[in-house]
DNA sequence: GGGTGTACTGAACGCATGTTCAACAGACTA
DNA sequence: TAGTCTGTTGAACATGCGTTCAGTACACCC
């Protein structure tokens, strides 16, 4: 069940790096990469864990393979998809059919979250598309224009990997047994009039805070941490 | 620079106890529990390692006090603190002044993503309280009123912690050195504007799903993963 | 057949790390 | 002074895990 691609190809089929290669993917998406540890992986595929480093090198190395592999992945189906969704709408996606590339994305969103090394490639991929879409939207008039479309773009990113990447403490709000992917479903809505009509019923708060950028204007970038 | 209380008490006067969870909190929230360890924790309070397992019998016991002591800590705040922004207005709580229960909020957001043994008691608190504060806003007028207010909390809890915990990666978007509370900030109006007018022009894509949901009805909880 | 190279394995090595243990210093008590 | 309890430490132990290594099986080539 934890194949890459369960629809085409067996993984009989596969030859042993391939094998290893899903395996680890399957399990850095699930567990991470630092809890994940090499002999499962190889478990997982059906070989031995000096097998993984023969072909590999190492795990790190076996995450680099892994990170080009996914993001290949993805981009080749954002490629193929003439449809405008790209690699942002991923939530949508997700939504519409939870099984297909549901791996990728996960992989994707732990990549990004836990910092590997081809994280700052899955967020630009992202976060580029993203942008792309909203200027798009903004000049055919089917969304608001922003004060910073860079900004929202990376916040639609942000909110998009944290709804495929929602605490189990979080999901639990719904219910003891409550699924990721159910808890997801359950958001939708509330996501999606909230990006309709908004949350709060005047514009006082925005205004408020405008009016405060305008008059104060702080310089920009004060890490007095 | 990492003590839990920077301002009133040094960690001098500090007992060797307490030295200990102020270090750990500390790594906790910025590491993470996994990647810290206990000899590390035991240098930053000044320390053997065999101490701390002697005031704390292990690493995972360690944890749990933390847990209580940082749950503690933000509950009193609430509780103290007459305003109405209680444990889930951590955001604009934060951008109006980082410094303050920064550690604390970063360890609450590590532990949920983390599934921490207190994780789920997190969540609750911010959920619950969430939900508090939206439905006073929906009764006095100040919010719009929401198909399904558990899950709105829910969202916004989500999108907040999603905020506090932005991956370097992500946060990279803005720029190569760019901090993560920069980043916030420069977040911060977007996610304003958002909230306050949307982000679609129109109503078209909310229709089309309410509409989808009325007529197809499905069984929710279908999950078939 | 003999040589060479590749896929593969099990055992072992080395290191990091949580934990245990024996010991010591100082305070308090009898 | 002797005894005991607490706080504390360094060394050692145990385990998990990434990695190395010697060796086997098999294919391909001369």
């Amino acid at each position: 069940m934890r194949s890459v691609h369960p629809d085409d190809r067996a993984d009989a089929d596969l030859t042993a790096q391939a094998k290893i290669r899903n395996a680890a993917i399957a399990q850095f998406a699930t567990d991470g990469f630092q809890k994940t540890n090499l002999r499962a992986i190889a478990a997982e595929a059906g070989v031995s864990a000096s097998l993984v480093i023969h072909h590999f090198g190492s795990k790190e190395k076996l995450r680099m393979i892994c990170d080009e592999y996914v993001l290949e992945v993805l981009l080749a189906r954002t490629r193929s998809d003439s449809s405008v969704t790209g690699m942002r709408d991923v939530v949508s996606e997700y939504l519409a059919d939870p099984t297909e590339y549901h791996l990728e994305v996960q992989y994707m969103a732990r990549a990004i979250a836990e910092d590997s090394p081809a994280a700052a490639r899955f967020a630009d991929s992202m976060v580029n598309e993203s942008e792309a879409i909203l200027r798009a939207g903004i000049l055919d008039g089917s969304m608001r224009p922003s004060s910073d479309p860079r900004a929202l773009a990376v916040l639609t990113v942000l909110t998009s990997l944290a709804m495929l990447t929602i605490p189990r403490a979080l999901a639990r709000a719904f219910g003891p047994d409550i699924s990721g992917p159910a808890a997801m479903k359950r958001i939708a809505l509330p996501t999606l009039e909230i990006y309709t009509h908004g949350l709060y019923a005047n514009d006082t708060f925005l205004t408020a805070v405008t009016d405060l950028l305008v008059t104060a204007q702080p310089d920009q970038g004060s890490n007095d941490d």
